[in-house]
DNA sequence: TCAATAGTGTCTGTAAGACAGTATTGT
DNA sequence: ACAATACTGTCTTACAGACACTATTGA
């Protein structure tokens, strides 16, 4: 039962919401994956850790928020990474200060340096994901991290994104550590690397180039045209 | 470069959003998939047929909202039904009135009669996906639609959502017609027979009951306590 | 030469797809 | 009896997991 019909003539005289963009971004670094934090400047809970993000501006599109607070907050270029949308936080005293509907993008990136320069990047910083699990966050940004990494642990299963945690140029077993830093699990070198090459699509050699890291040099490749695998990588 | 700093320190600065959910509602009658929708009866859009769906109120969670809109609307009891967020949609002109943000829920309900009497029942119909994604909806609301279909073939690969479909007792040929339905392709019985019962925890028993339709009768069973299949069921 | 890493070949068990065959009902 | 539906068993093929073996580098 409706109790206040004229609501649909007159959304105006529905209760603001603000509305925010909030990033979990992830790479892995030596094997540990990583999600990028912020320290918070002001209350609520200043001085504590958050995923960067920020509000929604009027005239913007989600997607375009979330890609303008990478930029801003990490100095990332948005070419080269997989940006897509993870889901809405909402519960009503999730904020403090008003009703804020937050509006989370996972985002898979490759291993890059330090956290280059925006504005805010003097307090951005890597942390691995096992520690920002155990720490308290600001908000409800604990469990939206979790969901985050458990949804990339599911799409690497039957997706090819794992290429997207990985430089334009990378070797098999760059991949395939990857893989193991994502799911926390040790895969088999010789059974990953048939299963990856007997996928069509999934990795594209580069003629002639090869990595040697002290044994035998290691074909490079780059990722390949298809977005998903048939059948998919079991963890 | 964030050209309006002042912004994270008076978040009621920003520009009001609209929040609202919608519901991509389906259902499997007779083989055939369908989606719950309404018409509507003010502009903008009057008269075109739309997603059910509402503004979220003031001190209302989420999925406390898809909730009750799923009441309000259907009459659908929110027991025994799945309900997961979908996304969200928020392009700036979505909605010709003010920027609004809608968090779209999926719902897999098990086929029902026909829509109970809610306040706006009198136009609440069920329609053939396959009819609706064809037609012209009001809003994004056949991206919205098209989206919820797509997750809902994903889900039923890799987890015991089929059970939601069904009446709280039915057979492994209703359960395979769900299936058929949603993806759309012609599964072997027997093969599929097999498949689910090696599958534990996928359907539980019901000892003694039996249905008959003509032929030898069938086993009875309730959905198990498995949420996940491994290994999947493939497309 | 040796350690280290990359990549190939082989064996085995599991499970999917195809489909013959058996079981139990309504008409 | 016969059609219709439910269920079981068998055969073949594909692929994952385990792991021996070969290849090619740096130290």
């Amino acid at each position: 039962v409706r109790s206040v019909p004229i609501a649909d003539y007159d959304p105006s005289a529905f209760p603001p919401f603000a509305v925010t963009v909030d990033l979990v971004v992830l790479t892995v670094h030596d094997g540990v994956c990583n999600v990028l934090l912020v320290e918070r400047g002001v209350d609520p809970y200043a001085g504590m850790l958050a995923l960067p993000g920020g509000f929604v501006r009027a005239d913007e599109d989600l997607p375009d928020a979330a890609r303008r607070e990478l930029v801003e907050e990490t100095g990332i270029a948005v070419s080269r990474v997989h940006l897509e949308q993870l889901g809405s936080y909402g519960t009503p005293a999730r904020d403090p200060r008003m009703r804020v509907v937050s509006v989370a993008y996972l985002v898979l990136a490759p291993a890059l340096g330090p956290v280059q320069a925006g504005t805010d990047a003097a307090t951005a910083q890597w942390v691995p994901v096992t520690k920002a699990l155990r720490s308290k966050l600001a908000f409800d940004h604990r469990r939206v991290l979790a969901d985050g990494v458990e949804r990339a642990r599911a799409k690497l299963e039957y997706t090819t994104l794992a290429t997207s945690f990985c430089a334009k140029e990378f070797t098999i077993t760059d991949l395939r550590r990857v893989y193991e830093a994502i799911w926390g699990v040790e895969l088999d070198p010789r059974n990953f690397h048939r299963k990856v090459m007997a996928t069509e699509g999934f990795v594209t050699e580069v003629a002639g180039a090869t990595v040697s890291t002290g044994g035998r040099p290691a074909q490079v490749f780059r990722a390949g045209p298809a977005p998903t695998l048939h059948p998919p990588l079991v963890r």
